[in-house]
DNA sequence: CAATAGATCATCT
DNA sequence: GATGATCTATTGC
């Protein structure tokens, strides 16, 4: 069963940590979710929807429980995962998945990944590994293809830093990782 | 191991 | 016409 969409409606502070150990499952392929960046609506000049409501931020300011996919560098899709009530912005970002099931699959469509670690380390990685893309803009993700379900809570430390690749609003703590988690990016 | 350059395009001004 | 919430290969130590 997925994740409900009442977890998504809290706080993407909230949603972002606890994010940590859950599952997303496209199909055959899954990975367990070990680092997260939220984004907030107002007051972080790093988010998307900082620039207001426009046709790529839409969603950002939907219902939550939805998926946020943008085209990053010209190259690769980045996943969020919408939060807060609906009118409200703010989304987490997906920056890196312990791969899980299909790692078979996977590979074939990283071919320059030599190790599992390889696979899912990084926000651009881990969309080409679950063959995650524009086309899921806006999905549902308590009703697939694209899923979250929910993990093993607890077991894990969870660390906190600032936030990957930013140059504005770079000073706030919001990444949230996997402690010594080997799958985490930029190790 | 660290630093750097190049690829490449949807979106917004 | 400018701008990236990135990845990879390559260079140099």
């Amino acid at each position: 069963m997925p994740i409900p969409r009442s977890f998504y409606k809290r706080s993407t502070v909230l949603v972002a940590r606890d994010l940590l150990g859950a599952v997303v499952r496209h199909g055959p392929l899954a990975g367990r979710i070990v680092e997260t960046e939220a984004y907030l609506g107002e007051a972080d000049e790093a988010a998307h929807s900082f620039a207001g409501l426009t046709r790529r931020t839409r969603v950002i300011f939907g219902p939550p429980g939805h998926a946020y996919v943008y085209l990053s560098y010209g190259l690769h899709c980045c996943l969020n995962f919408v939060a807060e009530p609906d009118g409200r912005p703010g989304c987490v970002l997906i920056r890196a998945l312990e791969p899980l099931e299909g790692l078979d699959q996977m590979f074939l469509r990283r071919p320059r990944a030599r190790k599992p670690r390889d696979l899912c380390s990084g926000p651009g990685k881990l969309t080409q590994a679950l063959g995650v893309t524009l086309e899921h803009y806006g999905a549902d993700l308590t009703r697939g293809p694209l899923t979250v379900e929910p993990g093993e809570s607890g077991g894990f430390d969870i660390g906190v830093s600032t936030r990957i690749g930013i140059t504005r609003s770079a000073e706030l703590p919001l990444r949230f990782f996997i402690r010594d988690n080997e799958h985490v990016s930029r190790r």
